[in-house]
DNA sequence: CGTTAGGTTGACGACGATCAATGACGGTGG
DNA sequence: CCACCGTCATTGATCGTCGTCAACCTAACG
């Protein structure tokens, strides 16, 4: 192989020179969790914690209730019959969960780290988001980018090779950690994960994603160990990606934050 | 090859005895396309018609409005730098297309048939459905449907094995279909779909796609040749297609089909 | 008829799964 | 303190599913 780990640092300087200009975003600054900071009204709304590993509700149960994600990692999942698990997406500060779902959940949830989640009836989630419009386009653009999130995981499900599955996926993360201002700093971070969530969240095998993470780490694109996330080299890791054909600039690292509201 | 068209009628019958006694759709029995129908004030509601191959969209298109597909068979896709083309999910009549996106959409939309969509301002299209609480309720509980149908594509693509994902999706199009009313009888029914649709929904190859519908045939589970699908065995296809560990009985062949008004 | 698009089948190879062994680490109890 | 254990990460060896390449077939169409 080519040696690749001696020359990091002019890798990591100079990503997207241009990026400077990107636009101002014109996401509201607000997201789900300040439904309770923005809305006195809003207060009643329950709290549910959990333990890491623990589920907010499993496939098959009944889901009558809207769940804010206020603290921590959780992630939906399907289970088969034959003990094949498939992780759909993972829930960060600020998504809901429970809100597209009639009747029965398809999927469970469950806690990666200890969570604390706000609970609302449907009803009154309803009424409360209705009521300040800012939040009602927040809610939505939310939405949007889960499906956007879906579509492209979806697309390396199906047609990205292991490395570049494990590679978008951490792209993924970095982006959303960074956009919630949760990375220490914008190259590194805290990942909850453990092999096992990679590998089932890529439909991978434990190993396959170990292999993939070794050799990110030898060509020198980026560090993953002990739940600690280093990007060394932020450029190769979106081609590593293999982005569909046009990204957006919503999902770029680089987009802006979002500015909580009475932090 | 073994002779395969012999004895459907044995194995047609008597699939789910039970299964007569599943309960009244709690649905309500309209969709999307009933808006026209119902609310005099949407006749304004613009027409769009594709012949098959064109696009109402193009991925990174801005969308502003809101699609309604009244007859025809569509599907949404998203392309990869390289070539490769994942395929997300098939519109039906009465599905709701560009209504979660925000700004530029990450896929395209293909017409596999000759297409009519209503075509709505997002504005308008909300304001109908708010006129009338039960159409609020049959888009709600279509997107829910649409979300299951996007998990189960997730966990197809992650876990199932190529015959798998091919029953799985086979499977899938025969129940939409009996919903819709849209199938000759409950066992026989035309796709217009290619090998390369199924190979690019299903994250496979063409030829894979065409070895596991020939060993599908083989083994009198089904037959597909010509864009018609006979079902010779629902219950196997069923346990082929490795369904998530509790299927919904809202999503069984067997549910009340929607009933149409002023047919 | 020739041409083309799509379907079918075979041969072969590669990517990733599986199986197995070992290592690193933290917790627990002697 | 250290042996013991369980969990998770790592690496190697081997195997199988499925992708790729290629040839051929069929039907539709000009």
């Amino acid at each position: 192989m080519i040696s690749t780990s001696s020359q990091f640092s002019n890798r990591s300087q100079g990503y997207r020179p241009g990026a400077a200009a990107f636009p101002a975003s014109p996401t509201p600054a607000l997201d789900c969790r300040d439904l309770e900071t923005q809305l006195p009204e809003a207060k009643a709304g329950q709290r549910r914690e959990l333990k890491p590993g623990e589920s907010l509700f499993l496939q098959e149960d009944r889901i009558d209730s809207v769940y804010v994600l206020l603290e921590g990692w959780a992630f939906r999942y399907q289970d088969l019959k034959d003990g094949r698990r498939q992780i759909v997406d993972f829930a960060l500060p600020g998504d809901v969960v429970g809100l597209n779902e009639a009747a029965n959940a398809p999927y469970g949830i469950e806690a990666l780290t200890g969570c604390v989640f706000a609970c609302y009836s449907r009803k009154s989630f309803f009424a409360l988001v209705g009521r300040q419009p800012a939040m009602g386009l927040a809610l939505v653009q939310m939405l949007a980018r889960a499906e956007a999130r879906a579509i492209e995981h979806l697309t390396s499900l199906g047609r990205r090779t292991a490395r570049e599955r494990v590679a978008h996926l951490l792209l993924e993360l970095v982006t959303r950690l960074n956009r919630l201002n949760l990375a220490a700093d914008s190259k590194s971070l805290d990942l909850p994960l453990m092999l096992s969530h990679v590998a089932d969240a890529l439909g991978l095998a434990n190993e396959t994603v170990c292999r993939c993470l070794s050799s990110l780490r030898k060509d020198g694109v980026l560090v993953l160990r002990e739940r600690r996330l280093k990007v060394l080299d932020l450029r190769r890791l979106t081609e590593e990606a293999n982005l569909s054909e046009v990204e957006d600039d919503e999902t770029a690292v680089t987009a802006a934050p979002v500015r909580r509201f009475a932090a």
